[in-house]
DNA sequence: CTGTTAGCGCATTCAG
DNA sequence: CTGAATGCGCTAACAG
């Protein structure tokens, strides 16, 4: 079924449907009811492809990201699809698994699909994706890191201040022996910018950097139960406090702390950076350092619409704010002098 | 940059190009290597919508569910666009926020831009879905739900089995009286099903179910600090134990206990279905019965492929097992003869 | 072995 | 106010 067909039911001429159909100019009331009756009664819809290629719009957003089942990316996306949603977009997804192969080749895939614009989540950002978005001549608007290497717009998230600030908060509550659970630097922004930040909060306040007190590991859940063996294990005077680069990596922590005799907070107090809704209900609770990434999804979201649209976004790099969520998992410590 | 621009730069015809390009008929080595050189120069990349409007095929699936952001989608979605790459697919992602409108209007976008097939991740199904999709005349596989009603196949998950086997697991380590937090029958299969195998296994054991003991809320955390303080205050003899539907509903309902003076396990046990890593390394780490979410995007993918191909999947509904994890936030009912 | 041509389905001139 | 014709970019059938 296809224009041609229902201008034949109708006995009119395909022009005359394709103007019923998107009212796009005055068409006389019988005709219009008589091809109207034809396209309920046959339920034709116009086919998308050739309206796209003809247009050369397809009304569709790539986004590609590392993974999918880290709640910071499905909130995210959660984001980005409702605002796209709104505006008459729709996406394409990008699940690349962590690959740089996969990300070239989707890469070029956007490209062929001819999307309109890229959400980009990017990690580790080098010499070939600006070889390939250079080529690529989309909108592209990077998400959950800075933009400026690749020349994009970008939505991202003060990581190295969050880190920085709750490091400094637990100091204030007296903690000085801090533990570190990162990951590699291969993120760069959750990788290397918390990690900076927990060095700059000690920096601040002058306590030295133990190395032997900072363990990185991966995004996955037994990535925490080992750095927490791992510090609890150190010969000398163990940590009071450790702080975790993402929400994971406290939940297994701290779970490992429980149940092999450290209490939380009482003997170890426990931080991170995220907060899915998961910690506020579990036991302990967890204090964290909150970013709204639904919010940053809209953002990116009509960014990249206005790109689209003709406006370079401005400002080209917005950098969403922290707010901190002090709960159970962190206390002051014991006899420190505050 | 199209292929007429290729075949102006290379000196010879649009079809030589189109050869070159899908290595579809021979071509003379030395303007074979002309075609490559001016191919590589360009970057050019052949655009999809003319080639999927002349085929009629547009290498996409289409993807609909209510909510991204439950770590089991987010699972199945994985296992999904694992599948689907590897035989050439993309995604066209339709995340409705639970709106049967949002439902109906992706149905007709998925058939406007021509998708070849569409993965359904359905909840509600009534007779609106059913007379959109009998127009529609695309290859649907259901996930999550059977398929029957909509004489669609299915990949399924044994909700009602798992539900009875667990609550069955706490009769067997002595509880009777066990309380129930579930979500409201807008999902069926969990909603009703798990619902169900709740009441099943207290029939299974001549237990007399008790309303009072049944909490319906929806699928957020504070529901589970809802149903929890609920049954707590319960006059008369309070649960032993308490079956929550899904994960996050075991992760609040464990949490208010814990918090308001009932340990867990030891003055109640908790249990649920669904198993997110999490699950494993929280303290305490949580009983469940765990499905494989991966696995069931895995072989939805599968079937809409092989339908896609002109082959009806066989068997028409898979019904996935679930297995048991017995953890730490259950134990035996002190004093109860087992 | 290579070039010319038709047509996928539609929106949009341009005539009438 | 309506119809005929053009072309978006490509593949495939057909000539040469």
């Amino acid at each position: 079924m296809n224009i041609k067909d229902v201008a034949r039911l109708s006995g009119v001429s395909i022009s005359t449907i394709s103007r019923v159909i998107n009212n796009s100019a005055y068409v006389s009331p019988e005709i219009k009811e008589r091809v109207e009756k034809v396209l309920t009664e046959t339920g034709y819809r116009p086919n998308s492809l050739a309206k796209e290629l003809l247009r050369n719009k397809t009304d569709t957003i790539g986004v590609m990201l590392p993974r999918i089942d880290l709640s910071t990316f499905a909130q995210t996306i959660d984001g980005i699809s409702s605002t796209l949603t709104e505006s008459g977009y729709n996406i394409l997804l990008a699940n690349t698994r962590d690959s740089q192969e996969e990300e070239l080749r989707y890469l070029t895939l956007f490209y062929e699909k001819r999307v309109d614009g890229i959400l980009y989540f990017a990690t580790d950002i080098n010499e070939r994706h600006l070889q390939a978005l250079s080529k690529l001549r989309i909108p592209v608007v990077i998400v959950g890191q800075s933009g400026s290497y690749l020349n994009c717009p970008a939505v991202r998230l003060d990581n190295f201040g969050a880190a920085r600030a709750m490091v400094n908060y637990l100091v204030s509550i007296g903690h000085r022996r801090i533990g570190f659970i990162g990951v590699s630097d291969h993120d760069h922004d959750i990788g290397t910018l918390r990690r900076e930040g927990y060095l700059a909060a000690l920096r601040d306040n002058g306590i030295p950097a133990d190395p032997e007190l900072m363990w990185i590991g991966d995004f996955e859940y037994p990535s925490g139960e080992r750095g927490a063996r791992r510090l609890m294990e150190l010969p000398g005077e163990r940590p009071t406090a450790v702080f975790c680069v993402t929400d994971r990596l406290s939940i297994s922590t701290s779970g490992w702390l429980n149940r092999n005799g450290y209490r939380v907070p009482e003997d170890v107090s426990v931080a991170c950076i995220d907060d899915p809704g998961l910690l506020s209900f579990c036991h302990p609770s967890v204090t964290t350092m909150s970013f709204d990434y639904m919010a940053a999804g809209s953002l990116a979201a009509k960014m990249i619409i206005e790109y689209i649209e003709g406006r370079v976004p401005e400002p080209s790099e917005i950098l969403l704010p922290y707010t901190i969520q002090i709960r159970d998992s962190t206390k002051p410590l014991e006899g420190a002098i505050i």
